[in-house]
DNA sequence: CTTGCATAGTCATGAATGTGAGTAGTCATT
DNA sequence: AATGACTACTCACATTCATGACTATGCAAG
């Protein structure tokens, strides 16, 4: 049940309807969860019926009007109780590992084209949470921001974000690297 | 469906019986994956009765029997079909982060103890992975090894397992840092 | 002499997660 | 005038994953 926590952290940001939060949690910054739009609906109802979030309904014109969601007083207890007990080590479940761990007798071509999809991916996950940095530490360095800022938490979540893409990326390009010097070794003989 | 395909890239390695196969994907070694032993009997099960894994029932004394499975050639080609179909992106998803992405309005302290502990767990299997690697290898260098050993697949997992485990214990310091200095400097006024 | 741990598994159940399809209006493009 | 894309959300189902409890046997330490 971490998906309710993840939606309640990511509400003490501000208000958000279902289908914000649906953006932010999938393609784009999902950068400490993921989860499908159909998941946060359910979850949302779930939180509200619980009293852990409120929300109101917000008309629009020119478009359907929408629910905006806040965290109430026992969302931010529910979050610090969830802060206290201790963490599940996270665990790093990725196909493309699984693939590597074949390696050895599987076609390489079809798995450098894989990793190299992945580097790509990374490059621009890197680039894009490039973006979100400087625009939460607006124009003060790094350090700075993290000093005096107020709402580090996005950032900090963030600054791991680019570590693991980055580190993502140059796994993959090291792995390339490896297996076309193998497949050309052995064309060589 | 990748526990399948994790299970089959595990048994390319040699023969194995669902006992072994659950040390390998528990706590210990589970560079490339995780399962629970129950989901491992489960899904040999599974794919013993779709023929691509094959078990052969081992008598031993002292002990109860075992059951050692290994790939069959379908196995490979169900391998094979999923190597070449594009993996699907990995995402983090980790407690902890959430529970930072919180951390401007839950207890610091308690936040504090979970990223102490976490980096102590990262580190304990940077240790682990380091000892697997130099086995691996054997008196060879990395490099030595990389170009002409054979089965590097499990090599180049856990060299992906050793730098996520670097990165995640940087991050947790990076981040106790963070949150004690501010601590301090709230505590000053 | 019994408590606890390791081997080697099985059964049952529930929670979490993923997938496909559908509704309904607005806006811009072709 | 139709096609597709965006906002905003809902329903239903399937798969996957996690959890606890349980059966056996053998071995070693206290």
């Amino acid at each position: 049940m971490a998906l309710r926590h993840a939606v309640l952290a990511a509400l003490i940001e501000g208000e958000f309807s279902g289908y914000q939060l649906a953006k932010a949690f999938d393609v784009g910054v999902a950068n400490f969860w993921y989860a499908q739009p159909q998941q946060l609906y359910a979850e949302l109802a779930r939180l509200e019926k619980e009293g852990l979030v409120a929300g109101r309904e917000v008309a629009q014109e020119g478009r359907p009007n929408k629910r905006l969601f806040r965290v109430t007083d026992a969302g931010l207890a529910e979050l610090e109780a969830f802060t206290a007990a201790s963490a599940k080590p996270a665990v790093i479940r990725d196909d493309l590992l699984v693939k590597v761990q074949a390696a050895d007798r599987v076609d390489t071509a079809a798995l450098v084209a894989q990793l190299t999809e992945r580097a790509g991916m990374a490059q621009a996950k890197i680039a894009l949470f490039g973006a979100l940095l400087r625009r939460l530490r607006g124009d003060r360095t790094e350090e700075e921001f993290l000093r005096h800022g107020d709402r580090i938490g996005p950032y900090l979540t963030c600054l791991r974000g680019v570590a693991f893409e980055q580190e993502n990326r140059d796994w993959c390009t090291r792995t390339i690297a490896v297996l076309e010097e193998r497949r050309q070794a052995r064309a060589r003989h």
